[in-house]
DNA sequence: CGGTAAAACGGAGAGTGTCTCCGAAACATT
DNA sequence: AATGTTTCGGAGACACTCTCCGTTTTACCG
């Protein structure tokens, strides 16, 4: 009684309701690190050559679209945590995956106001996202922990906090060099004392 | 030849406009607390009994509003720089003056993404709120680092922002006792390298 | 005081963005 | 090919931003 078929059970996704789903977030990928997070919608859909109704069918909300952006992106940030944990000591992984997430917001220029849901309100919307990125670090931090190099009572979020913090504050020029100069002051201050 | 008065030279502001500018500053620091930095300016208008003409002439921009709302909190702050430092070995000044930072920014709802002006762009209009908290910074960091606790390295605008960005995260509950430990992971990490 | 120029007011309206609704079109399935 | 479901798309209702300019208010002067 597992599955049943009697009905169609399952329609095959329509072919071209997945071809505009891929277009919009192509193009709102672009526009997005293009002119930041408040790009007009109807201009995506516009450039993806849909309709606003289209749009908004498969995002209902800005956040959500941006949550879709940029949800490989989150991935590949995961699985370099585990390339760093393969082959670099903890405490320095833990420092190389941090300056990895500066850098990465810097290049895809990835809006940080949108990163704040992550740690923040209980949106269902980014549970995947966020469990990749704080499974991340959480698993970085523990291990530092474990080797001795970082204080037993750090908490993983409050660094991830700090973190997307920093690298909202990018405006000014010299904002990448700033936020790792500030990630070694965390490392540093998250030692243990003495 | 100091003055002249040939012309009628200067104008006494009229007290209709005096009058108008204070009430769309009640109003609109109220709204930027009850619903963010991006209330309708036309309601807030509309609740100071003002045309939205008159707002706009007063103010241009959003931003020049949120600056002037703004202005005299961040004089507080200023202030209290000074009287920490009178009070509070350096490096005590300095933690106590960032959790009041904290602490303002949450009690107050002082919308940080506007802060962000603050470290960032050359906008004029924040000239003087910016002097300000950093002058304040400064001399805290200045002094922490004539006494010895603090490397002498440090740069005080990194401190600022990583502030601003930890301030930034505001979404979670517990932001800020989290912001909290973060200022004493920062100061840890700022000490001398032994 | 009353007159007058200068300054401020205010709201209509043009431009732009958000999001919904529903008839028309495209699709998977039989 | 017929069928019934899913998706499309863009017109349109609504909201917000910001400007423009005829009208009103005010400070100043005689």
């Amino acid at each position: 009684m597992a599955k049943k078929r009697a009905q169609p059970a399952v329609r095959k996704t329509r072919t071209d309701a997945a071809r505009n789903r891929e277009r919009i977030l192509e193009v709102a990928k672009e526009a997005f690190a293009r002119s930041g997070a408040n790009t007009s919608l109807d201009d995506v859909a516009r450039q993806a050559g849909v309709g606003a109704g289209t749009l908004y069918r498969h995002f209902p909300t800005r956040d959500a679209l941006l949550e879709a952006v940029y949800h490989t992106e989150v991935a590949k940030l995961a699985a370099a945590e585990r390339e760093l944990s393969a082959k670099l000591p903890p405490v320095e992984a833990l420092r190389a995956w941090m300056m990895l997430f500066v850098d990465y917001i810097a290049e895809k220029h990835i809006i940080a106001p949108a990163l704040n849901s992550f740690v923040g309100g209980p949106s269902k919307l980014y549970e995947s996202s966020r469990a990749q990125i704080s499974g991340a670090i959480e698993a970085l931090v523990k291990r530092a922990i474990k080797s001795g190099d970082i204080r037993k009572d750090l908490d993983a979020f409050d660094l991830l906090r700090a973190l997307i913090g920093v690298s909202n504050v990018a405006s000014a020029p010299d904002w990448q060099q700033s936020a790792k100069r500030l990630v070694d002051i965390l490392i540093l201050g998250s030692r243990p004392i003495r």
